[in-house]
DNA sequence: CATGAAAATCTCCCAAT
DNA sequence: ATTGGGAGATTTTCATG
């Protein structure tokens, strides 16, 4: 079995061995999962331990791959992208091929922040930020309507996001 | 009109004025938002600034608001939580106080990663992150399962991560 | 892992455009 | 009003115990 499609991901980060989590790299982690701004001496403090090795667990956190990326979250509302849409999406055929195109596709749309291939009724799951019902209309005319191998889709909107988290819960995750 | 609840929100930031944001602001808000460990006389010099003025401007996006928070992204599968579920609920009933009380359940769910008010069949969706099925099912015994409120939910499960962003397309949001 | 020093970086203030 | 340069203050990193 293997992925749906993608293996040919172009630059997968090759990741050293990957040691083990103790305690404080899980506590490092959770911080940093929810406000990465932190002073290394900061967080030093707030781990118990001193500055320097505080450092070193946190380069190999990323060096390792634990930590993928560090993002500035911006608030959609502050620069006018107010609609978030919600896509489910049937294909016609769920040959490997089809499936990749229509991956390939997604991943190159801006507007499409995430897309995945779902079990159920529906092939895939799209969630779209856009600026207003206009530009979503043009999205759906262009990207949507113009792929041959849909079937269906069905599009929800947002009404309020009542919450929007990018951290993963460790406590649950390990235990 | 109205969000749907939650206006009670403790300590939401009060922003200043906002100003407008020039061609540089929103360069300087597309790179953070993909990298934010970038240092800031690199990302100085990707703008075309030199380092002061480029460090003013992005202290005056944090303090306005336009960049809400920093986020270390962690990579599920190397914290073990390799499940995905995308639940859709409806609720019994669409009064003002039923829908609060389920927003403030689910915001306090660590395992919620996003809840979402929607338009269409369902009331809500959620994305919620497990470490697996046995994670999952306790969730929807303790959380889902006990709610009096919830006529039904259906769960899809992710199979395939195509993409997971948190950038907002600036061209499209500002044209 | 902690301590202490060196190197790099960020941030504030002031002059200049 | 915003920019660019420089000094001061933090922060990170590398050595040693």
């Amino acid at each position: 079995m293997q992925k749906s499609a993608g293996n040919s991901n172009p630059q997968a980060p090759r990741h050293p061995p990957a040691t083990a989590l103790d305690r404080i790299d899980r506590k490092i982690l959770d911080i940093l999962q929810r406000d990465s701004r932190i002073t290394n001496q900061g967080l030093a403090g707030r781990v118990g331990l001193s500055p320097a090795p505080c450092s070193r667990r946190v380069k190999r956190l990323h060096d390792e791959g634990y930590i993928s990326r560090e993002v500035a979250i911006v608030d959609p509302a502050r620069v006018g992208s107010t609609l978030i849409a919600f896509v489910s999406v049937e294909l016609d055929r769920q040959r490997e091929d089809v499936l990749a195109i229509f991956e390939r596709k997604m991943a190159a749309q801006k507007a499409v922040q995430q897309c995945y291939f779902i079990s159920g009724e529906s092939d895939y799951l799209l969630v779209v930020a856009c600026r207003d019902m206009e530009h979503y209309n043009a999205f759906v005319r262009e990207v949507l309507a113009n792929e041959h191998n849909i079937r269906r889709f069905r599009t929800s909107f947002n009404l309020n996001r009542v919450k929007y988290d990018t951290a993963i819960d460790l406590e649950a995750a390990l235990d």
